[in-house]
DNA sequence: GGGTGTTATGACACCGGTTACCAAATCAAG
DNA sequence: CTTGATTTGGTAACCGGTGTCATAACACCC
């Protein structure tokens, strides 16, 4: 005959007690394994989804659980298991708008789960967040960490890292030495765009102002806008070439330095939005106008960029997507799964009117 | 006799050795409290400057903390203490630079300490979060809570979370139900002094695109506002004003409302740089120039106000300081200290070369 | 010099989970 | 029916701190 295995006659008033709802006597591990007449083992294997628990046994525990709203506490499971449901993010790009897309979309994933997402913003140039990140590693024992451009490029950083035992994603936009467990973003492949689009509005003296030596991605962004222009029978003149730092300054100063030479380019391509908006204000004070006098494309699509006048033609990467990548990417490699290591996304080019054909 | 309670005898090795500088071997508060010759209580206490050790020996452990580079286990206080050391961060501000500029003056502050920042994003209009919010707390019992406009204006969240025994700092601009920990920006002087501008230029007709009317702020920007403009012997004019959303497209479909209207408007005080920038967009598109034929003042100060051309004339509050003093607020709420509970901070207007006197 | 208060320190349980290890139950084979 | 391998569940120790309470140390005061 049936064993009647659970004679709850003692608990009853227990599991009846759904009184009050406001201040929740925070139910436990061991609460949970007294009513389920089990074991908190069993309970913890339930919950860690080991398969060394009888499917019978799995379901009772598991419907009691959601009876209950029983969450383990994160505390208690990071300090058993060494491990704090945490997941940082190590950033030190200076434009807001990557960093809050970026944000929203690590977070997308992240709340679908119960890990937290802490910040780790560093000052560029400034090397002493290795030592920072460090700390905060061995202190509060991440799940993972999300490397962004420029410090995912930080191969002694990476090294470090591992090293430590720390799983880490990095979003960066070349080969590395290490090239697993990155999401990419084939920044060659929109700067090919966009000298395809100006050469196409047949442009021929088309100027570059690229970031700074210092960063890998714009080594690629360089190599492919070149690739785009011998595509097209032109090619990328050194006196049409200068080196910006990636900040809006740097974009007025280099396209004044680009007016006052003697090739006078008749478009100009960026290497991000914020050199892009300095071009413009370069121009508009030498009295030119865009695109008139000249064509603009920037680098990013950063919401100011179709906010300016004339709305901008700039390149676009999934900046929340690959966000929400790199998250998903991080679950799983810490889950233990070997899944795709690389996951990559292509840039495409966004055509407004800051860019027309030559006269 | 003294009791001898732990025989270390073949503990010796463990202390000799300072060999690796790698992979710490974790050094716990057991191990300081046996070198020290404590109990880890009393090492306990000297962490936790409690007044209750002796001179002599709080410096003597000290000493050995400081030699080994101890530092206590974040999580393991979090389970004892019932409390963790996260400071949660809860917006739905769509300007990405006020939220970077926000969490970069509560990093600047927190980094000093063993504090963590974790992020709550929330979507406006979506009264979801408060129960997001609520689950966090329990889930996570951070130290504190800083809340952004607007939800910071949420009157029923706060009830909560003082119900839960939650502490928090709010940053909003306008008296609340609980008018206590809060950082205050003034944002009726603000608008006062943009008003105050734009009348010593010599404008009449001015007209003012307000934000949201479920934004408490807003109400005392268009206060400060009517203030200043009195001051000035003018007065608010209900057919020159109009309610945008803080967006940019409300920006320019307020702007072209007032384009069309029949009182022309030679100047315009918009309720944030977003919405100001819109208005820029219309301007042009209307043919018109800015300042020549229509002088604009934003609110805000965002970095792209100084970045479009002309640079914008905007009231500018000092988010990252008020970033920091809302971390500081936090901590020495939690701190238990009774300190002045609001602060206060004053805007002021940024003349660039968006506004002019009038022909 | 023996009470009497402080003040400083220690012993020990405990926070809420997990891991290591062992016992019981189940099942196949001998 | 016993033995051995394989599941499945339980117990105790532990993760690294803090709380409570008892006790030792050190004044101070007749």
């Amino acid at each position: 005959m049936s064993t009647n295995s659970k004679s709850d006659d003692t608990e009853a008033p227990i599991l009846g007690a759904s009184d009050e709802t406001k201040d929740r006597p925070k139910v436990t591990i061991n609460d949970i394994a007294r009513m389920a007449n089990v074991s908190k083992k069993t309970v913890s294997r339930v919950i860690n989804e080991s398969p060394l628990v009888r499917e019978e046994t799995r379901e009772r525990v598991k419907a009691i659980i959601a009876r209950t709203g029983f969450a383990p506490d994160p505390q208690a499971r990071a300090l058993a298991m060494r491990k704090s449901f945490l997941v940082g993010m190590v950033y030190d790009n200076p434009s807001p708008q990557y960093v809050v897309s970026m944000q929203r979309g690590i977070l997308d994933v992240l709340n679908e789960t119960s890990f937290q997402l802490v910040l780790s913003p560093c000052e560029r140039g400034d090397k002493s967040y290795r030592q920072r990140v460090e700390s905060f590693v061995t202190q509060h024992k991440p799940t993972g960490l999300i490397l962004t451009p420029s410090v995912s490029e930080d191969d002694e950083l990476a090294k470090t890292l591992r090293k430590m035992d720390c799983d880490y994603v990095r979003i960066a936009s070349e080969e590395l030495d290490e090239p697993q467990r990155m999401i990419r973003s084939l920044d060659g492949e929109g700067a090919a765009q966009a000298a395809r689009h100006l050469a196409s509005l047949g442009h021929r003296q088309i100027a570059h102002i690229h970031g700074p030596n210092s960063f890998r991605s714009m080594h690629e962004r360089i190599d492919g806008f070149k690739r785009g222009l011998e595509e097209a029978g032109l090619s990328l003149d050194p006196d049409l070439t200068v080196e910006g730092a990636y900040t809006f300054e740097s974009g007025v100063t280099c396209m004044e330095k680009l007016l006052c030479g003697k090739k006078k380019p008749t478009a100009v391509f960026a290497g991000n939005d914020e050199m892009a908006m300095g071009a413009y204000l370069a121009v508009r004070r030498a009295g030119l106008n865009i695109p008139q006098d000249i064509s603009i494309v920037g680098y990013d699509d950063t919401p100011i960029s179709s906010r300016i006048w004339p709305p901008m033609t700039t390149v676009r990467h999934p900046i929340r997507k690959m966000g929400e990548a790199a998250a998903r990417l991080l679950l799983r490699t810490v889950g233990g799964g070997k899944t795709p290591d690389v996951e990559t996304f292509t840039p495409e080019i966004v055509v407004r009117e800051s860019t027309s054909h030559t006269k």
